[in-house]
DNA sequence: CATTGCTCCGCTCATCTGAGCGGGCTACTC
DNA sequence: GAGTAGCCCGCTCAGATGAGCGGAGCAATG
């Protein structure tokens, strides 16, 4: 009497992975609760929790996420695990060029901030080319607080400045706007210290310590690449370049390994590292091409939770090689943790 | 200014579908919980429940369920949905022949009673070879309560009576057996009805009230193809064909549409067919080659609600032409209704 | 304007679900 | 054959979840 290796009713076996299966059906595809599904078999419900965790392990569960078209959700999680983010989008641009890559980043960020912003937010806006694109997409009626992040003038490719960019901003969606008047970045620490308790400044600058989103976009530390560097005298760019900078967010430098660096730090006027890094959501925009290595930098600052980028800089950005130095490889966002599981 | 056609943050557009698609990947492969996908994103848990069902509905979240490979699972989804089962397991056997199916359906339906049956359950137990295989394969400690469901004496192509059958069941599972010696049918209700009356029997027919479970298998009526067919005279059987009779089960006889047929009844000493109905599972193999009729026709009675059956008779099953007559069609199962939906 | 019908949102409440616990059984060990 | 390690089970309880509700904003309409 020829008998199966495997006893009949024990686990692996073909009646239990069977009874597992339809168990899974009911509930992934018929979404059937697990009591309902309980009741129908005459089995406890931890029953058929276990039955569902075995048809988990045993690989007869398969869910498959296919985001849109739009969205490379491949290059999406390799960056988001690679850096630790907690979200990054690659978008595929319609249109070609680096306008066509920036216009795409700006306007899925505009479709992202009206999705995700509530009333009760305060969010943080930073001044830049992209931020510009973006705050012409923002429609939505989101009644929450905008705050400018930094000081900004008009340059001659922005046509608007920082406050130009946030009260349009607040104008399209219905929302307030906290706004100042100054330059990025001033000559010495004093002039910046005075600009920072004048009136008007300092009650803006205050906002900054209850931003719950920010929204930014990643400059890279050369000419034409960032709003900051352009902003400068010669001998400023040249020191802070020797100084090891390499990329910029709202006025913010960063090392190549994403040390924050402190040496324009106290020259600015706008919002600190450190109120950015207590800011629960910060959104950065990357584009353009041959800046991947500003990206990189500014990622692996860990001030960046959410990165909206387009294929081609998130391609660069991941084919530039892992940074050799520094402490053991960062852990990779965090290993899939399944729910149901022993 | 070109613009896109839809609206940046409406439903739909890509921003939406892209937070869609990584609120799933989180929820369904990372396994966080909406309330975690919540906070990170700064938005509310509803917001995040609504996010997953846009993703479902557009399709973003594919789950498939791969049954293991001995078992059919396309053919147990088309049979449980053409008969309004509750489950249906087709199994694919590993011997070849008429045996090798009865042997493989025997198997699993012991190994799903090891799965199922809890101590709380009292588990009726039809006779015939099938049910005598599966008595082999029983060998978890159940403790339940097994109770014989018809009479039956010893037949030449079947070793063992009704009563050996749960005897076996009840000993190798740790579980208590209720019996008694009886005919499957009498020559007339007058007989039946006292036999039903005797003390010994009646005890143990008085347990069918309180069925929790019920494993039979299913008959054709023909030569051979039934217990009950082949225990009864050649007058009573041309009688009962000339009555209907198409499927038989425990003794209960079914025409080809799926009802009880009346005339046997009241000769059987056994489960009647309110019982069956009222028992919450019921477990009805079937096997064996040139059935399919009767198979389609027991499963038509509403009494059956898990079929195990093997690839062959599943196919002969599946090929039966619907039937045209009765009521409109039945409501195949209940259309995929998923939770998280509208 | 007021009305109506729509959509989107977050709340409340009842239900469902997960994590962890201890009891009972098995199988292995000395 | 007592000990024990491992397993499977169902319970309890806090936390997560779904269904349904009403309010707010918006658009078409009378």
């Amino acid at each position: 009497m020829a008998r199966t290796p495997a006893r009949a009713g024990a686990p692996g076996s073909v009646s239990t992975l069977a009874l597992a299966a339809t168990v899974a059906r009911r509930f992934h595809v018929e979404g059937m609760t697990k009591v309902e599904i309980a009741r129908q078999l005459g089995v406890s419900r931890f029953k058929v929790a276990r039955l569902l965790s075995t048809a988990v392990d045993h690989g007869l569960v398969r869910i498959e996420i296919h985001p849109p078209a739009s969205l490379d959700g491949e290059m999406s999680e390799e960056l988001r695990a690679r850096f630790g983010l907690r979200s990054a989008f690659v978008v595929v641009p319609e249109e070609d060029g680096v306008d066509g890559g920036r216009r795409a980043v700006a306007r899925f960020t505009a479709g992202l901030l009206e999705e995700v912003v509530t009333p009760e937010d305060v969010v943080g806006l930073a001044w830049g080319r992209t931020i510009s694109v973006l705050s012409a997409g923002v429609r939505a009626p989101l009644h929450c607080r905008c705050v400018q992040l930094s000081g900004a003038l008009p340059r001659p490719d922005v046509r608007e400045s920082a406050v130009d960019v946030v009260h349009r901003i607040a104008e399209a969606t219905g929302s307030s706007a906290v706004t100042f008047y100054a330059p990025l970045a001033v000559p010495d620490a004093a002039t910046a210290e005075g600009l920072r308790s004048q009136s008007g400044i300092a009650e803006a600058l205050a906002e900054h310590d209850s931003l719950t989103r920010a929204v930014v976009s990643i400059g890279y530390w050369a000419a034409g690449e960032s709003t900051a560097y352009d902003s400068l005298s010669p001998a400023d760019r040249d020191a802070l370049t020797a100084a090891g900078a390499c990329a910029e967010l709202t006025g913010l430098l960063f090392g190549v390994d994403g040390t924050a660096l402190p040496d324009l730090a106290d020259r600015v006027v706008g919002v600190t590292v450190e109120q950015l890094r207590r800011t629960p959501d910060v959104i950065a925009m990357a584009s353009g091409l041959g800046r991947a290595l500003g990206t990189a930098a500014a990622l692996r600052s860990g001030v960046v939770s959410t990165l909206v980028t387009h294929t081609t800089h998130a391609r660069q950005v991941l084919d530039l090689p892992e940074p050799a130095p520094r402490a053991a490889r960062r852990p990779a966002a965090r290993p899939s943790r399944p729910r149901r599981s022993p």
